[in-house]
DNA sequence: TATGATAATGTTACAGGTAACAATTCATGG
DNA sequence: CCATGAATTGTTACCTGTAACATTATCATA
């Protein structure tokens, strides 16, 4: 005569419970335990104590949907990076988490892998399901991205990159200007046949490349740069550097887009048995963490991608506020670390 | 006379538009607006144009709330990993994509930094935003995660680890045979006194030192552990190297639970003038894709995490489509790759 | 031309929480 | 013992897209 265990056993629904069911296991209407969850002193004593039980007996799980639907809020923010293995991102992400999780906020991940037509699935689908605020990393958008990221009225702020003209708020560093410190690095360090590695062409790493080209006419040299679309890895790096060598053989600089293909190249080099830095000068960028403890030390370009991560969440939040936008462009300080590599 | 040039400009609240204002616009009921973007052929051709115009027009995105809420269906899986710095979880997360997002189905990715309490709280959140299904990467779980699960009767996959009771189905390694297969290879090359450097005491950590202990018991050797609950880094292989040097002299291994603590005690040893692997084995765990390129190539176990993502993924589109669970523990192999460090 | 079938469009109700307002209870002082 | 107001609880409406059903338009055929 016992009723089943448990709803599963019964072969109901076991449908998750609802504000309802709660209240009708009390005996109230489901606005005294709406009450009860956002300030219990707003319903009398005996019934906090029976709410709360209800609540925990059924095991009730707040539900956004109604409060998304009614006032298109859902504390959620949509973050668009580019790649997720690439490492720089994870750590732009943790700086963004560590300022919205405990404002309350959840944070969508989405990637797009490089591609526009990519990038502009995941805004819709991040717009989609009412995102409050967005960060993104790219500075070129189609026509469409821009139309929807207009007509949805929420704040969006762009990363990485602080020189293309911003849609509302940039927060990044200058990748010309880097990447012109550092080829004007190496040259001090008596490097003259220089050649650039880049991977993955996209709006940071032709800045990069400007950067380069431009340190080099300075100062009277010839510039040589070694590109793909794929993807940057260590092994890409090792292969641009045989490449290097069979084309120029005289070779005795390299200047990498991201620290991936620096070590690649490096390791190309010991192999080979290449001196650095004596014959050969290879700088980086981005700061990979292993730069900064391997051997020999990586001469690299070090970025706050942290702290990026953090000043973007916390502008967001402020403009979630309600405040204006109070910088259009944040221009963040690099630093060059010239490691023991050139 | 004219109208503003945009609803920004006249300071009006600048809503989203709604199918209702597609709809009023064309002069139909937004009935009809929905049909056509489920399926155009439904409605009249002169209407197909019209409304395809009006929503080009007010540049509709789509709004999957009212879904959510009515049908209780996100189209998102919330993935739940420990770390995003950590690079084998990124690639996990590539494996889970890769399936999901041809699917139709939005990640929502939330992690938790190692700790229990976090986990509950994200946990909480995934569940508050309807996710359709969770992919969860800890096997041990409070009593209070257990219940959200079940009430929220949604498939739940958990990743990385084989050994532990799966709460529905778990897709992972056995760490515990992996690290007793990688320290039999140490010791089969030679080497004696065998150290562990464990980082971030979790279940899989855990494992791993079982796994080190046994086959150090089972081949008449002594163990020694150096471990620490803080998260493991370039830098902390270092400290730990010295460390056990300090301890223990003649230690000529080291097994570490990943590949970053790995490589932070080769370049410590490298520095330090220690022959590897002549003087000093060193292993690591997980294959970090600097591991297989780095001069010494690095001694490590090699796992499919992209796989094991896209596994996890698989499964649980099959159990969304209502497949029960085919297989509670899926176990995947591992490989030791003795690289030139041991 | 009437009839029935089919295509095209409209109407209504619903999902679950909460703002806004309404109603009820209860204690207190006159 | 009732008026008053504060404290507590209830009622209604709303947010947006769509399933389910209802209605209207269109057209071929008897």
């Amino acid at each position: 005569m016992d009723t089943p265990l448990d709803m599963k056993s019964s072969g109901m629904k076991n449908k998750r419970p609802t504000l309802q069911d709660v209240a009708d296991l009390v005996g109230v209407t489901k606005m005294t335990v709406s009450r009860y969850l956002r300030n219990p002193d707003q319903v009398s004593p005996p019934l906090q104590t029976k709410i709360g039980e209800a609540l925990d007996h059924l095991g009730y799980i707040p539900n956004r949907a109604p409060d998304i639907l009614s006032k298109s809020k859902s504390h959620a923010i949509g973050v668009l990076v580019p790649s997720l293995t690439n490492q720089v991102f994870a750590e732009v992400i943790r700086g963004i988490e560590s300022v919205l999780e405990p404002a309350g906020y959840q944070t969508m991940l989405a990637h797009y892998g490089y591609s526009k037509e990519a990038e502009e699935k995941r805004i819709a689908a991040l717009l989609s399901y009412n995102v409050d605020g967005l960060i993104i990393s790219e500075s070129y958008h189609t026509e469409r991205v821009r139309k929807m990221l207009s007509v949805a009225g929420i704040p969006v702020i762009e990363i990485m990159d602080s020189v293309s003209p911003a849609i509302e708020q940039a927060i990044g560093i200058d990748n010309q200007a880097a990447a012109y410190a550092m080829t004007e690095c190496m040259i001090q360090k008596g490097h003259r046949k220089i050649v650039y590695f880049a991977a993955r062409m996209d709006q940071r790493t032709l800045q990069r490349i400007r950067g380069y080209q431009t340190a080099m006419h300075d100062n009277g040299l010839t510039e040589m740069c070694l590109s793909t679309d794929s993807a940057s890895s260590f092994t890409l790096g090792e292969q641009f550097m045989k490449e290097a060598l069979a084309k120029q053989p005289d070779t005795d600089g390299i200047f990498c887009t991201n620290d991936d293909l620096a070590i690649g190249a490096l390791y190309a080099c010991q192999k080979a048995g290449i001196k650095i830095p004596e014959e050969m000068g290879i700088a980086g960028f981005h700061g990979h963490n292993i730069a900064r403890v391997m051997v020999p030390l990586l001469a690299t370009v070090i970025t706050p991608r942290e702290e990026m991560g953090r000043l973007a969440a916390e502008h967001l939040l402020s403009r979630l506020q309600g405040n204006p936008v109070s910088q259009k462009i944040i221009n963040l300080p690099f630093q060059i670390e010239p490691g023991e590599s050139i």
